[in-house]
Order: structure tokens, then C-alpha cells, then sequence
RNA sequence: GGCGCGUUCGUCUAGCGGCCAGGACGUGGCCCUCUCAAGGCCGAAACACGGGUUCGAUUCCCGUACGCGCUACCA
């Protein structure tokens, strides 16, 4: 175990876990575990106007789905804790108070009003939108006093006036930006809380985090971070910046364009291991094709250095692919477990264990996700109008239709034991019999039996269905 | 508008100066086959553009274009 190295997960509680967000705690959680090192999950609720009620409890839920453990956390403690940034105001507080004294950050008292004319006036002047600073240069002792009275203030970064930042991202390597360019971020707001950029330097720092690895959707403001490091003194971990997960119009991936939530491709059947080792390729890979990967597997395999730079578009059929895999691999019990509650919803009788399992091995190929069994199953477990496929309704209406399924219901009754190869063996009688084969054979009895044009191998069906309604339906077919 | 990041088949990607530019999903065809699905085989399909550097650029450098992200008292 390298302790060194440690890494956090840190979402804000919006309600679900975004597809995005199990990327990155993915991420994380690999580099971790490939490193020996302690993979950390924080709560980022430091915006009291987005509390979502079981926000925290559903994504714990959520990520200990998907198999992503951490060793420090909300649920379980740590000896960094609290791990939920409402809980520990005071170390904010008391960090801002540092800066305020050593002169690195500074009480500002414009109103949110005055803020938004400033911004209105600037992009009607096509002027970069940034603070003015207007409050950067009250006096120091003026600012307490007016604090103290009870004016509302939120307290800003002062940012140098020239100079610049540079960096190297672990995954796009240097990057440089004028200080000119920055922002005097608010650090604390007006309610007392901090805001992003300074309760993630700080904890960051108290916690260990020798690696940030965000989305890319973070690498504008690290310079902020990395100067706010700098006003602290400490040594800023190291940053990866994580290509974004896109829409298939390569927008950042969201909502209105679809499933983004951990929980609706769970709710919808998708298998985690599916889920998981589609999300690990959307910007990474072993260079080696291949692209079945269980977790441990992944442990095994991830590097940092193999994650690409450009973003990846969420491919829907993809994962249908990777899930279908799955699926076929799950052996016949775990598979029975998954699908039987769908076909018990469905008003299915699942008491004979043996042939639904028989009946779940005859549809597999034929299912995405587990619910898929339903409409793939119906033909056992209940008579399906002949009429309903316009193609099986030909094959009935075909010329020898009628003597086909008139000969199988006359031979059927030979048949012993009613098996799969023995209705084969039927089968081939009936073509001598009646003297069709082929389409013209087997079609009118698959229609017949049940009521499509298609579907799992016309011996298999047979057996599922068991003599006595084979005949029932041949004879109602005939009718 | 400013700043940043990015750019190989439709999509995910391999490639780290010399390759017929490889694989996967999807897609087309064939095979299997009573049908569908699965499976097998085959095919179509990409280096954004322009300059350099070099004997030689998909690969290195610089521009351009395009895309995306950020630009909140949200994260």
C-alpha cells in the first residue's frame, strides 16, 4: 500500500450520478487501487440553493453498485475527515482568514446588482466579463469595520496583476496562462460558505490528495487552484484533466439528449461489469485491441498515461453491444435471477425452474437487457394470435399449409419421448408425408405454434411447449 | 468577445518519422439456416486545411479552420 498516493471522487449531491461522473470516479478508483494508493470520497454541497434531498445517500448506493469502493468517505470516516465540505465551515472560515491577513484575498461588498450591471456593460462593450476589482483597493481596517457592522460581504482572491501561471497536466502536458486573464474569484459567499474553488484547494490540502483527476471542464480555473496553493504555501497535487463525455452532437454529455444517470441505465437492466468497462474506454485503452475488461482487470491495466486528450461520444449502441456480451456470458442461475422478475411482472408462471431456464437459454441471443425477455418469451407462456404477424399469417393462408400442420397433428401423437430431436425426427416425417419442405414445411407449424414468422429454432420451441399444446394450438390453427 | 483545450473511418480508438493507416461498435454482402437473433467470413468507411522541419510526415513545429469547455456569491 502507498499511502502517498491518494485521490478523491468529488461530486456535488445534484440527485443521481451523471455517466460522466462514473467515469471520473472510475478513473480515480483505478489509479488508486493500480497504485496501492487510498482512493477518498467528498461531498461538494457547498451550494445550499441545489440541496437535493437522499442526494448523498443515492449516490453512495449508486457507486457501491458499480463496485467503486472508497477507503475514505462520508459512510465510512477516515482520518481526514469530515468528508462532507457543509461540515466543515469552520476550516474554511478559518482558512479565509489567513488570506485575509496576509493580504492574498479581500472583503468585497458590491451587490450581486452591481455585479450583473458591470457584466451587462462589459458584453456590451465586448470586454472580457471579470470583477473589476472596485473593492480591492478599500482599506483594510475599513473593510473589517463594515464586516463587522453587518454589511453583507463575500471575500475575493487577489489575484497578481501581471505574470502568469504554468502547469503541466498529467494528461495534456504544459499549460500556461497570463495572470492577466484571472479572475478575483469570490472565495467565500455572502452566506458564509465557500465556494468551489476554495473548499476543493483546501480540503485537497488537509486530505493528502497527491492527484486531482477532474473532468476537463476543470482546467480553466486551475490556475486559480494552483494560485490559491501558492497564497497557502503548500505544494499543489498533481492535476489530470479528463477528456469530457459527449452527446452524439459532441456537446458535453447531458441531459434532454438522453439516459445520464447511473440509475437509469441500472433501472433499465444494464449490467454494472457492461456499464463499467464501456465507460473505461470512453478515453482510454491498452493499445493492444482488446476491450473486455472485468474491475480488476482494469486495476491491472489503467495507466494515466494511456488516457486520450479529445472528448468521447457516449455511444449508445456500444454499450447495447458490451451488455449483450455480458448477458450471454452469466451463468444460467445469475441469468434466471435477472430475468424471471420481469417475467413474473409480466403475469408469468415461473414455478417450473428447469424450463424457464430452458426457455431463458432459447431467447439469450435474442436479448439487450433482461427485460427484453418478456417479448422474446411470450411465445411460451401464452397462445399468440396468428394474425398478428402478417407473415405468419401467409404462411397459414399458404397452399399446403393445411396439409402440413394436418400430417404433424396426426404424427405428433407418435412422438415419445417429446424432444427436441425427436420433434426433428416429426418434423422430417411430415415432410415425406406431405411432401413440402423448407419454408413451405416448417413456416406453416412455427405459425402455427407461435404466431410470428420468427424466433428461436422450431424443435426448441416444440419441446418448451410440450406436446399437449403443440397440438392445441396446430388443431385451434386449423380451425 | 476573451482564455483554454482538442481534431485518425459515422462512433470508440491503435499509431509515438518510412504501415497496403490496424481493431471494435454500427453499417453493406455472403455463409449457416425454416425464420429471426447469435455466430463465422468478406467489404465500404478516416489521418480537417496550409505552411514549414526532414531524404521522408498521420506522427515534430507554426499558422488557419472547425469543435468543445470555461468565462456565477454552481459545481
Amino acid at each position: 500500500m502507498n499511502s502517498d498516493i491518494r485521490v478523491r471522487f468529488a461530486p456535488s449531491p445534484t440527485g443521481y450520478l451523471h455517466v460522466g461522473g462514473l467515469r471520473t470516479a472510475l478513473y480515480n478508483y483505478l489509479f488508486a487501487r493500480a497504485q496501492g494508493g487510498v482512493f477518498v470520497l467528498r461531498i461538494e454541497d457547498t451550494d445550499r440553493t441545489r440541496l437535493v434531498e437522499g442526494a448523498v445517500e443515492n449516490l453512495l448506493r449508486t457507486l457501491s453498485w458499480a463496485g467503486l469502493e472508497c477507503d475514505e468517505g462520508p459512510a465510512q470516516g477516515g482520518p481526514f475527515g469530515p468528508y462532507v465540505q457543509s461540515e466543515r465551515l469552520e476550516l474554511y472560515a478559518a482558512h479565509i482568514q489567513t488570506l485575509l491577513a496576509d493580504g492574498k484575498a479581500y472583503r468585497c461588498f458590491c451587490t450581486t446588482e452591481r455585479l450583473a450591471e458591470l457584466k451587462k456593460a462589459q458584453a456590451a462593450e465586448k470586454r472580457p466579463p471579470m470583477y473589476d476589482r472596485r473593492c480591492r483597493t478599500i482599506p483594510v481596517e475599513e473593510a473589517e469595520r463594515r464586516a463587522h457592522e453587518g454589511e453583507a460581504c463575500t471575500v475575493r482572491m487577489k489575484v497578481p496583476l501581471l505574470g502568469e501561471v504554468v502547469f503541466t497536466d498529467e494528461i495534456r502536458g504544459e499549460v500556461r496562462v497570463s495572470a492577466s486573464v484571472i479572475d478575483d474569484q469570490v472565495l467565500l459567499k455572502s452566506d458564509g460558505y465557500p465556494t468551489y474553488h476554495l473548499a476543493n484547494v483546501v480540503d485537497d490540502h488537509l486530505m493528502r490528495i497527491s492527484h486531482v483527476i477532474r473532468g476537463e471542464e476543470w482546467l480553466p480555473s486551475t490556475p486559480k487552484h494552483l494560485l490559491l496553493y501558492d497564497f497557502f504555501g503548500w505544494t499543489p497535487p498533481r492535476f489530470a484533466h479528463l477528456p469530457l463525455l459527449l452527446n452524439a452532437d459532441r456537446s458535453k454529455l447531458s441531459k434532454r439528449q438522453g439516459d445520464v444517470a447511473v440509475e437509469d441505465f441500472r433501472a433499465k437492466g444494464y449490467l454494472r461489469d457492461a456499464l463499467v468497462n464501456f465507460v473505461a474506454l470512453l478515453g482510454w485503452n491498452t493499445s493492444d485491441n482488446r476491450e473486455m475488461f472485468t474491475l480488476p482487470e482494469l486495476v491491472a491495466a489503467f495507466s494515466l498515461a494511456r488516457v486520450g486528450k479529445a472528448g468521447a461520444v457516449f455511444d449508445h449502441d456500444k454499450l447495447d453491444w458490451f451488455n449483450a456480451q455480458y448477458l450471454r456470458a452469466l451463468p444460467a442461475d445469475a441469468l434466471a435471477a435477472l430475468c424471471t422478475p420481469h417475467l413474473e411482472a409480466a403475469g408469468v408462471d415461473v414455478g417450473d425452474r428447469a424450463r424457464t431456464d430452458a426457455v431463458l437459454a432459447a431467447v439469450l441471443s435474442h436479448l439487450t437487457v433482461p427485460a427484453d425477455v418478456v417479448e422474446a418469451a411470450r411465445i411460451f407462456f401464452e397462445a399468440m394470435p396468428l394474425a398478428e404477424e402478417g407473415e405468419a399469417r401467409e404462411a397459414l393462408a399458404a397452399p399446403g399449409a393445411r396439409v402440413v400442420l394436418e400430417s404433424f397433428a396426426r404424427l405428433a401423437g407418435d412422438v415419445s419421448p417429446w424432444t427436441r430431436d425427436a420433434v426433428k425426427e416429426c418434423i422430417k416425417a411430415v415432410q415425406k408425408d406431405a411432401g413440402v419442405k423448407g419454408k413451405e414445411l416448417f413456416m406453416p407449424i412455427r405459425a402455427a405454434l407461435t404466431g410470428r414468422a420468427h424466433g428461436p429454432e422450431l424443435p426448441v420451441i416444440a419441446e418448451l411447449l410440450g406436446r399437449d399444446v403443440c397440438l392445441e394450438r396446430i388443431l385451434a390453427a386449423l380451425r
